[in-house]
DNA sequence: ACAAAAGTGTTTCGACTACACCCATGG
DNA sequence: CCATGGGTGTAGTCGAAACACTTTTGT
């Protein structure tokens, strides 16, 4: 799983048809998984990769091989990179991830598909549960997951939401094998495979990742001003944050220092540049961004 | 990685003259690894697992197969007991996890040893680079993970400390193989191949998640007093808390409800009996433990 | 009485929040 | 002049940290 924000937001890196996760055999011959696998995904895409990290391995049933004998592993990865480079072949294509999961972007408020699709579905699916127990426990957690009666939407709980959705057999992976769904699946692109899952494993891993790790950067040019970093923030944890507060928190960390030189090209006043601090990486353990929510 | 904290504080399972950690193959037939995985250390230890979790998947060139055309993949995981059970058949046996990693237990206090043994074999290290850009970067990592010139102790770092530690060839493990070592390791035992590295990544993810997750409670009989629980999150961590403090954020959090029952046996007044509170994983996304750290 | 452990009250301090406001530039 | 983005000051709020102190038991 490939991740840049481009200008069309946080997006990934996609195969045959836009619906896959660029994936492939182990490499053999190389000092490590991770060093194999930068390597091959250099090679297949010409991306320079930033920050690798690993996600799972997966060895579960509907992946054993066909003889019963013999099980495939699956090591899925998140990495970050800079979107700037061309394409490449053809057949690999930057995606935007909310595309797939259109829930999760609630930088201009909660979506209306929440209230709307989710809200009723989920609410009847917790209904048709065989005792009152369940149906209780089925509508809290639904609750704590999507934010109702006052619950706080929490921006990290992509995989849970995910997986009462699919629980709850509206996600059209759901619907595929032995019993073709009843109903139609909620919006938000469907992968191949578990390929969505592994997505919002990785959404979840770098919305948590980034507020104790400086991540962001490996997703930002080399040089860019504060309300750049805050909108790939933003983009990255679907919220919007206060721009004053944004900014304290950053200098006040000193994860950045300016670079003498300010944008020309744009509307407004001319934004000062800035940098990251390779330096704090030595300095002390370095703490991501806080994420100063604005109420609006 | 199986935990349990006894008597004798944090444990960790072992075989073979208790300086590997139990290890098998994978189980074909079961749903998923996890599921193979507890049915295989219960089958083999007689231990109940509480929480499990996926460690990390390793298939690095030191653990390439002998024709050096088939990788070995080792997938570890991080597994949570309660000690009491029988100790099943012989060569598996509890060991203390600071007996492997004295330098890790700072509830006397930093460990002398830390200013005696490390910090001077560490800067003899770092004395021995090149050049002076990296002389600087190797004293201040050292001081950034051990706590030195102003920097606190963190309690996470684990395995970056044994890392260091290693790269400055410090640790048994790393004088074996071609270049034997030419002086003698630092106390702590060794253990099989790079089982204490593992075990180091176990340690550290293990104190991270105490903070933002209920696990603490898998370590725990099903009743407990307040004490009891503070003596495990401080075992855990390596780290004295503050008593009232400690109190007051677990009964904040609504972590625990009152059995009604109190110690009799002790020494000094009797403690409130408390018992986990289960309801709170489904009413909201519970985060762990804060540690309010005492000065002392 | 004293030690040991359980527990409570209160003050202090600093971090995050929210709101209000000013600055610089292009159209 | 006004829209857009850049940027600063400051009062309020809340939770964690520190300190002091009381209660209940066993020896």
């Amino acid at each position: 799983m490939v991740v840049a924000v481009t200008d069309q937001g946080p997006s990934i890196l996609t195969v045959g048809q836009g619906s896959a996760l660029p994936s492939g055999p182990f490499e053999l011959g190389h000092r490590s998984l991770q060093s194999g696998l930068r390597a091959w995904v250099e090679e297949q895409t010409g991306h320079q990769l930033g920050y690798i990290e690993q996600l799972y391995t997966f060895a579960d049933s509907d992946r054993i091989g066909e003889q019963r004998q013999q099980r495939v592993i699956s090591i899925s990865y998140l990495a970050l990179t800079r979107a700037e480079q061309a394409a490449g072949p053809a057949q690999r294509a930057w995606r935007r991830w909310y595309d797939f999961f259109p829930w999760e972007d609630c930088r201009a408020g909660i979506p209306p598909m929440i209230g709307e699709i989710l809200q009723p579905r989920l609410l009847a699916w917790a209904d048709g549960a065989s005792n009152d127990q369940v149906k209780r426990e089925r509508r809290q957690r639904a609750a704590a997951g999507f934010g109702w009666d006052g619950h706080a939407w929490n921006e990290e709980l992509v995989l849970q939401r995910y997986e009462q959705l699919y629980e709850a057999g509206l996600i059209e992976e759901a619907m595929r094998g032995p019993r073709p769904g009843v109903s139609l699946p909620i919006p938000g692109i469907a992968m191949t495979a578990d390929h969505r899952r592994i997505l919002a494993t990785g959404i979840a891993r770098l919305r948590s990742k980034i507020k104790y790790r400086p991540v962001v950067f490996e997703l930002m040019p080399p040089v860019f001003t504060l309300l750049q970093l805050q909108r790939t923030v933003e983009a990255l944890s679907g919220r919007l944050l206060h721009k004053p507060n944004f900014r304290r928190l950053i200098e006040q960390q000193e994860l950045v220092e300016e670079t003498g030189e300010t944008t020309a090209d744009t509307v407004g006043r001319p934004a000062k540049l800035f940098r990251f601090r390779h330096a704090v990486l030595d300095e002390r353990v370095v703490s991501g961004m806080k994420l100063p929510l604005s109420r609006s």
